[in-house]
DNA sequence: TTTTTTCTGTTGCATAAGCTACATATTATG
DNA sequence: CATAATATGTAGCTTATGCAACAGAAAAAA
C-alpha cells in the first residue's frame, strides 16, 4: 500500500482546472468550517495547522482531532448530530480545499490531473485516516493522565525519530485533546519530572526512560 | 452516499469463486485473529458478533471495537506496534471472510461479483468506519462515567428507535467498552436509577428523561 | 513602547472513580 | 442433574482527578 501521497506536492505540481474545488486560505483564529449535516463537504488542509473541535453542553472544550499539513476532515467523515457542535478552527495561516464528497468521487469532466489523482489515492487517504483515528482511541482509552502523557509523548517521539521534541500543541490545547482537566494535568506531568521519566524546558520534551 | 450496502445479502446472492478470499466459521470464545504488523488483513464479519480486543501491561482490558454483522475489521485500519496486542474474540458463532487489501482492491480476475461489488463499495463502507470511530472518539471524550454511560444509551436509543432496548454487551464487557471501572460504572448506574434517569430491567434499559 | 490577552505553573479542597473483596445470581458444562 | 465458571450487585477505603482561584510569564495587540 502506498501510504506517502503526498496531497500538497501533488496539487501544485498538477494541473486543476477543476469546478468542483474551491480553494481558500485562513489566518490564525479564524473558522475554517462548522460542520453542517447532509453536506457531506471533504476538505483538505493543504497548509498550516488546525483543530476540529467540540463544544459540549457543559462548557467542555475537546480537541476532537489535530489537523496539520495533507489531513482530510469534513463531515462526510463525521455524523452529525444535535448534541455536538463541531468546528475547525485555524491555529496558523491555513490554505484548505473543500469539495463535496458526492462530486469528488465521480471521475472528473474537465480532465483535471489533481482531482483524479486524487479519486485513485482515496482509499489509501482514507485508511491514513482511519489508523490516525484508532491510534486517537487507544490514547484516549488510557485509564489515567499518566498513561495519556506517556503515550501521547511516545506518539511524538516515534514520528519524530527522536527522544527530544517541541509541542505541537499548547499545554492547553493538549488538555482538550486528551479530554483531561488541564491543572491535573499540569500536575502530573510535574510528578512525571520528578520521577525522572520526563524532563521539560519550555515547549520542549525530553523522555528520559529506557 | 448509499450508505446502505448489505454485505450479507450481497455475499448469499452473489457468485463469489474467487481465490482471494478465505471463508471460516468460528464458535463462541474463539479467537477470529490477531493483528500482525504489514500483513494488511482486511475481513468482514458476515455473522455473529464479536469484539477487537486489547491487553494492556498493566493486565486492563480494552474492548476497543463491538463488532457486528457486516462490520469490518483487521490490520489495515490499525497501525500495529509491540505496545498493544490485539485480538478479535468471537462472542456469538461467527462468519468471517478473510481478505489481504492489496488483492482486494485490485478487479477479480476471476470475475467475481461479490468481490467486484465489494471493491465499488469500499469507500463507502470505510467511510461508515470512520464515522463509527469518531462516534466511539465523542464517547471516550466524555469526562466522567455518568456522561459516557447517558451517551451510550443515547446511541443505542437512537440506533433502535426506542427508549428501551436490550444491551448488546454485558455489563462487564461495557466496562471495558467505556474505559471505566466495572464497579465505579455499577456504582453510577445506581445512581442513575435512583435520579429516575434511567431503568434498568435484567438487561433491558429504559430511558426516563424528557 | 505599553497594555491587554492568553498561557503556564501551582495550590487547597471536594468528589468521582479506582481498587479490593465478597455475596448472590445467572449461565455454561460435564 | 450437579458443579463450575462467569456475571452482577454492593460496600469500604484510597487515590486520582476535577474545580476554583490566583500569580507570574509569554505572546499578541494597540
Amino acid at each position: 500500500m502506498n501510504r506517502d501521497f503526498n496531497i500538497e506536492n501533488f496539487y501544485y505540481n498538477f494541473s486543476c482546472n477543476c469546478n468542483k474545488v474551491q480553494k481558500k486560505t485562513f489566518s490564525k483564529g479564524q473558522i475554517i468550517t462548522t460542520y453542517i449535516q447532509k453536506r457531506n463537504q471533504l476538505c483538505i488542509l493543504l497548509r498550516g495547522n488546525a483543530d476540529l473541535v467540540r463544544y459540549d453542553l457543559n462548557g467542555n472544550r475537546t480537541i476532537v482531532e489535530h489537523l496539520s499539513k495533507n489531513a482530510l476532515f469534513g463531515e462526510v467523515f463525521y455524523k452529525v448530530t444535535t448534541n455536538n457542535e463541531l468546528l475547525v478552527e485555524a491555529k496558523s495561516k491555513c490554505t484548505v480545499l473543500f469539495y463535496i464528497y458526492n462530486q469528488l468521487k465521480e471521475p472528473c469532466t474537465h480532465g483535471c490531473e489533481f482531482h483524479n489523482t486524487l479519486v485513485e489515492h482515496l482509499p489509501e487517504l482514507i485508511l491514513d485516516k482511519i489508523t490516525e483515528l484508532n491510534t486517537r482511541i487507544e490514547l484516549l482509552t488510557q485509564r489515567t493522565t499518566r498513561d495519556k502523557l506517556l503515550m501521547y509523548f511516545s506518539l511524538i517521539s516515534t514520528r519524530k525519530l527522536s527522544k527530544t521534541f517541541e509541542l505541537p500543541l499548547s499545554l492547553t490545547d493538549l488538555a482538550d485533546y486528551l479530554s483531561v482537566d488541564r491543572s491535573a494535568m499540569m500536575r502530573e506531568l510535574k510528578l512525571l519530572k520528578e520521577d525522572k521519566m520526563v524532563d521539560k524546558i519550555g515547549n520542549r520534551i525530553i523522555l528520559l526512560y529506557e
